[in-house]
DNA sequence: TATTGTTATACTCTATAACTATA
DNA sequence: TATAGTTATAGAGTATAACAATA
């Protein structure tokens, strides 16, 4: 025989009854799909939210784009270093303050962001196929709601 | 003065339409807000998780709570180590297998658990009190769909 | 041969502190 | 004095590979 027990089936218990694990079950299994179909592009769900803000908000400083993520400044220098050497973006001088590093998306960043976002949409459509009518939009405005809750 | 360039508004251009950033948003706001309310239980998500899934799954190995979350079995050795450290949780060995450890609460993890599942509950509540009417049955169902999308 | 717990290891993510050059 | 980017560092979290004991 291959196991000697059948592998006993499990209750999940409270777990099963608190928002707070489904809200993290369901963002796993969302970024693993997102993961799999943008690997050809290289690309995570953390480098893909600085080149996103950076498309819609060309020139502006690292610590903008951090403070904006929720993310410390430190914390984004090596994520604009890896999409640098992707050729996406370049750190460029401001005009204005020396100390700081404008950032904008190259020609080629601008083609790549393009056909990645396409992907991306059609991953966020392949969930919404799941839901049905108004869902999406009670969805939506839920999460923005849970989002806004201030922890401290 | 104390700034010389007001903060400029950021435009979330994209991630305001992708359900998988809100996602994101809403796990982050969730889990440091658990975290800030049960710092004093010294637990995390990741702790409680095993935990609550020992309390309702006495007995059980390792390998069979690790695949339950969906982690892999090296990374509960910590884990059960730091919640047996707490004393709140044993290894017993197993019955019918002496390579396996089988998971029970103490007698001292019974009451904790149990003075954690109130403010757990407590803290769902918190956030299930900015639902109304139907929303909470809606939003339980499309993160269990969400959850069960397969990606490979 | 396969599985359980374990160790060693490594990689990502995240955060803190300190440095430098600017402001 | 304070801020922007950077570096060094450290802590979680997660995963792979290999090992000893056992099945």
């Amino acid at each position: 025989m291959s196991k000697q027990t059948a592998p006993q089936a499990i209750d999940y218990g409270d777990l099963n009854t608190l928002m707070g694990y489904k809200l993290r079950r369901a963002q796993v299994s969302f970024f693993d799909s997102f993961a799999q179909r943008c690997s050809k592009f290289g690309i995570t769900p953390g480098l893909f939210g600085v080149l996103s803000l950076v498309k819609h908000n060309p020139g502006q400083t690292q610590s903008a784009i951090a403070n904006a993520l929720g993310n410390d400044r430190s914390a984004m220098v090596s994520v604009v270093d890896k999409l640098e050497a992707m050729q996406v973006l370049v750190r460029k001088p401001s005009a204005t303050d020396r100390r700081s590093h404008a950032l904008f998306l190259t020609k080629e960043g601008e083609k790549y962001y393009a056909e990645l976002i396409t992907q991306v949409r059609e991953h966020e459509q392949q969930f919404m196929d799941l839901l049905q009518d108004d869902e999406a939009a009670i969805i939506s405005d839920v999460l923005d709601r849970f989002a806004a809750v201030k922890s401290s």
